[in-house]
DNA sequence: ATCCAGATTGTATTTATTACAAACAAGGTT
DNA sequence: AACCTTGTTTGTAATAAATACAATCTGGAT
């Protein structure tokens, strides 16, 4: 796992303190893409790290989304998610099973952006767009 | 308020019996615009009919979003909202205050349904296209 | 007027999250 | 390298949102 030196850098450029807790946590959301639940992350960090703390996932993921390092996602059906992707990207999502996918497009993002600078909203100042793409997944997942 | 004997209908074309409550929590969903909680619902509820119990919002919420006479709504912040509007339409969401209003654009959902049907979701089928427009109100809510 | 499926209530639980104080450790300073 | 300060982690306890469930009640069909 060579990507615990990028971990490290994103950490000291957040002003960070570098601890155990805060890379196994990193590692764990970019390394699961599923947009885990904070239990979730608890159950995987915790094979790493045996003493760990619910509380520190909570802390650890609150300060990485004050620092901007996380996005909090939500669906309709369940708690709270985290995403350690910051690049601007919306989401797939079937409410029957409940999965949730990335979903990147750059020609999309550019017509919204194009359509949005045209069509003002009265009184509010669009700052991030986000899409929900509601649907079904045709296969399994990998 | 005339607007009971419409909420009546809807009930009844739902299959649901028409209940003091359910009128109430429906008339207050389509009073009030501003996406509630439970617990918002309940508070508002309670000084129609004094008894109510939360279990009964939480109830006829589960109920009518069964029945697809409302829908859920989530921010990144709080808890479950809930919309008694099921006219397609997309969301308007300042992180700040925690304000969220309704946004109406038939024109943007055209080019949308032009795009999705001209661009195919590798292994994912679009059945509804979602918009959370992030941002800043300029001005007070009325 | 009667009846029963469905609705409501209230209590008890569960689950997600936060508050807080004590113990600890990262990393700059000497 | 030992020290110190501040930020971090831990654990317990509290809060809040939502659900389960059994008892009671009621809408509306007959």
């Amino acid at each position: 796992m060579k990507i615990i030196p990028e971990i490290i850098q994103k950490l000291n450029e957040a002003g960070l303190k570098i601890t155990p807790q805060r890379v196994a946590v990193m590692q764990t959301l970019m390394r699961l893409r599923s947009h885990p639940t904070a239990e979730e992350l608890f159950a995987e960090v915790s094979r790493t790290i045996p003493g760990l703390s619910p509380t520190t996932i909570y802390n650890t993921l609150d300060t990485f989304v004050d620092k901007g390092l996380v996005k909090r996602v939500k669906t309709d059906m369940d708690v709270m998610r985290y995403d350690a992707i910051t690049e601007h990207h919306h989401h797939l999502y079937c409410a029957i099973s409940d999965r949730m996918e990335d979903y990147f497009d750059p020609e999309l993002d550019q017509m919204l952006s194009e359509y949005f600078t045209r069509k003002k909203i009265e009184g509010f100042n669009v700052t991030d767009i986000r899409l929900q793409l509601m649907g079904d997944f045709e296969n399994k997942p990998k």
